[in-house]
Formats: C-alpha cells, sequence, structure tokens
DNA sequence: TCATTTATTAACAATTACTTAATCTTAATG
DNA sequence: CATTAAGATTAAGTAATTGTTAATAAATGA
C-alpha cells in the first residue's frame, strides 16, 4: 500500500554516491543521484523524493544554494534535506539549517546511524500523512470502518459516493474543496464524470444531512460547515 | 496567535540543565526540566513537550529506556525526541534510534547548533496542515482556504473575483498595484476585459470591506491600506 | 434473474457574477 | 478657473455557474 521512499542522493564524488546508493537500495529505497546542486533542482523536481541527501561544497552551485532553492518549491515542502559534508566548522553548519536543512551529518558518514535517521524521519513523515478514520465533529460523527454517519444521535447510511463526498468535505471543516479537487478524490482522476454530477450528490446530502452544511462558494466549489 | 513551543529538558548533571534551559528560555521557548527517565516520563505526560532532550546515562532509568516508553504514550505521538549525550559509541546511537530517537547530538553541545536544530524541527511540525494561504491584519483575515473574510470578527463570503482581488491587495499592505498588475493577476493574461472593470470591483469591495481601505493612486493603480 | 438502490446524465430553471456603457465626479494642470 | 484625463457610479445586459428534476444506466443484492 505504502509507496517506497524515495532518496536523491547529490554528491559530486561518484564513490560517496555509489556507497550511499548501494547500502540506501539495499535498504529498500529507491535511490536517485545528482552531482551538484543545479542537477540537484532538475532532478528533485522530476523525482519528488522524501529525503536529499546533500553535499556542502560541489562544483556549479554548493549544497546550500541549493538548499535555499529548493525551499521555495511547492512541490517539495515535503522534502528533507539532510546535510551530509565533510566540512566541520560551526558557521557552515548553521547556514545550512539558515538554508532549511532538516539535519547535517559530518562525513565520514556512518552507514548504519544514516540509515536509522532515514528510517526515523521516514516513519515522522508516514505517521503525519496517516489519515484518521473517523471523524467527530459537534453534532455529527462520520465513520468510514463502519459507513455510518450519527447527527445528533440518529444512524444515517449513505451511499457510497455521497459518504466519500461527505467524508472529504467534513475532514477540513470549513475549507473550501474545488471541484477538481473533489472530482479527484471522490471520484479518481481517471474517470470523468459529467459536470452535474457533483452538484446532484451534494443536493443529496443537502437532503439527508441538512440544506446548512453545505456552503456552495460560487466559482470555486463547497464546504461543509458546521 | 501560535502557542510559544515546549521542551523538556532531561539530564542529571544540574549544570547542563541550567546551560540548556537559559539557552532554550532565551530563544523563547518555555522550559521544564527532569533528572532521569522516570521523572522524564511523568513531566513528559503532564507537560505534553514539543520536544524532549534526552540524555542517555541517568540513574533510576535510563535515557533509551525512557524514550522506549515515551513512544507508547498516546498523547506523545507528536513529541521529537533528540538524545543528547557523551556516549559516542556506535552501539548507543543505534539503540537510541530503535528506542524511537528522533536525533542523536553528541556532548559537548554546541547550542547554536542545536537551537537551529530545534527551530528547524518545530517549522517541519508547524508546516504540517499550513498553507500560507492566510492573510491576517490588524482588523482583517483574509482566509484563502475558507474563501472568507473576516472584517472585525463579522464574516463576508465575496464573489470569486472580488476576492482575488482583495486577496492580491491585501498581500503587500501599502503597496500600490498597477491597472496592468491586477489585470493579470486576477483575470490573467489572455483575457481581455475592459477599463472599467476593475473600477466596479473595487467599488463593490468598497462597500464590502471599508471605503477607507482602498486607496486609488492616480494614473497608477490601487493599494489596500489598513 | 429480477428488484432495488445508487450513479450519472440531460434539459432546463434559477441564481449569481461579470462586464459594459453611459453618465457623473474628481483631481491635476496650465 | 476652465480644461482634460482619469476614476467613480449606476443600472442594465450578458455570461457563467449552480440547482433541480426526471429519465436512464449501472451496480448491488436477494
Amino acid at each position: 500500500m505504502r509507496k517506497i521512499p524515495k532518496i536523491l542522493v547529490v554528491d559530486d564524488d561518484p564513490d560517496i554516491v555509489e556507497i550511499l546508493r548501494y547500502n540506501l537500495s539495499l535498504a529498500g529505497y529507491e535511490v536517485k543521484s545528482a552531482s551538484n546542486g543545479k542537477e540537484c533542482i532538475k532532478k528533485a523536481k522530476l523525482f519528488l523524493p522524501q529525503i536529499i541527501l546533500l553535499d556542502v561544497m560541489m562544483p556549479e552551485m554548493d549544497g546550500i544554494e541549493a538548499c535555499s532553492l529548493l525551499q521555495k518549491i511547492p512541490s517539495l515542502v515535503n522534502t528533507r534535506v539532510i546535510f551530509l559534508s565533510a566540512r566541520n566548522e560551526e558557521y557552515t553548519q548553521l547556514s545550512a539549517f539558515d538554508a532549511g536543512a532538516d539535519d547535517y551529518i559530518s562525513k565520514p558518514v556512518k552507514p548504519k546511524i544514516l540509515l536509522k535517521k532515514i528510517t526515523s524521519i521516514i516513519k515522522r513523515i508516514n505517521a503525519v500523512n496517516k489519515h484518521e478514520d473517523i471523524i467527530k465533529l459537534d453534532n455529527i460523527i462520520i465513520d468510514r470502518n463502519k459507513f455510518l454517519i450519527i447527527k445528533n444521535d440518529v444512524e444515517i447510511y449513505l451511499p457510497k459516493k455521497e459518504f466519500e463526498l461527505l467524508f472529504l468535505l467534513a475532514s477540513q471543516p470549513g475549507n473550501v474543496f474545488t471541484r477538481d479537487q473533489i472530482m479527484n478524490k471522490v471520484w479518481g482522476s481517471e474517470i470523468i464524470v459529467g459536470d452535474r454530477t457533483i452538484d446532484v450528490h451534494i443536493r443529496k446530502l443537502r437532503e439527508k444531512i441538512g440544506d446548512l452544511c453545505f456552503k456552495t462558494i460560487k466559482g470555486v466549489g463547497y464546504k461543509f460547515i458546521q
């Protein structure tokens, strides 16, 4: 179910890249590499790794600068940057953190410890994205395991699509979901259905759950309000 | 608005506790301390810190054991454990990570680097679920996720174009946006509409948000003022 | 299989938003 | 202080989006 974590290794020394690649691949990660900052940025955008292992001193563009640029790429907000460097001066470390580093490890790297750190980071990332299967709000409980809604102590059963739609909207009460987002999350990106399909489902929900719970934001989408 | 991050310092050496407490307090964190693993568990449950700085070797209960126990406490799932230790053997570090550590720093600790690491962790914790799409000014909040304006505690819904226009202007209060800039950002470069369209939208905003908020710079454009 | 429920579509109605055009006001300039 | 150019205002027309209903298709379950 869970995707294989992706790691981008960036170092101008091919030997180090190879050692890291070997160890990380063996541990079950998907690894790609780059040999300088510029290449790092380019590959990171395409590869969207969970973790980037970044050397400091490299030709073309150093690690610190690359890290700063990485922070500005929206699709990489969840990517962690770990510096691996032989440079051990305090000011280098400090500027690495200023540039957005998540960690700074001095070379020589001990593979076992690096792997443990990576495991620990991946664990944290996954823990965050683990979605709750029960939404409890003031007067409504939405239980995805039972496909059951309890509103004011009354049980309501909904058909699948209606349930998914409600579940999505209620997952962030007050926040607008665009029609595109709804389409993608409830129907999936492959399935294409007509424009009015969402409206009709919203209408059914309004009938069953209450008109006032669903606010239309014209030109944008819908939101669930308590 | 955001809560002050809480840190629990755990070490049996009162001097180290004091140094850390001093530095962390100065940096604006709320600090509590414990002097062994048992006390750590007890205080962590009550204090619910974001971060625990944990020594390895302590009387009563060592850091590794404490860390293992901390992992089992549901209210502390989001608490990060950073080991600070004079013991530098690889196997100690490995067992720390196995016990659920998020990081392992060797003593002597460099306060500046520790602070940077903590900042970086806190940033990550706060970054979750946050999409920086909210503009908060003195008496107006513009929330793009909710497509909602809150002015003096009153909710105001705006149509899409008006919302986008306000959002743009308020993104840099006091700065003038030219008609061209507004056109490009709100309408897009392909769409061509007449000159008076912006005026009309500004007028609607003046009606709804307040006349004084929008200053016309003749021959240039508009700016949002607080 | 058949009955029933659920999902989707199509047609049209209703609503809301956007733009324009015509007119009025204001501010700057010589 | 008259002129002019830019902006403000208003109402009305146009466009776009959403709501509703009913019919049909697809899925589900006995």
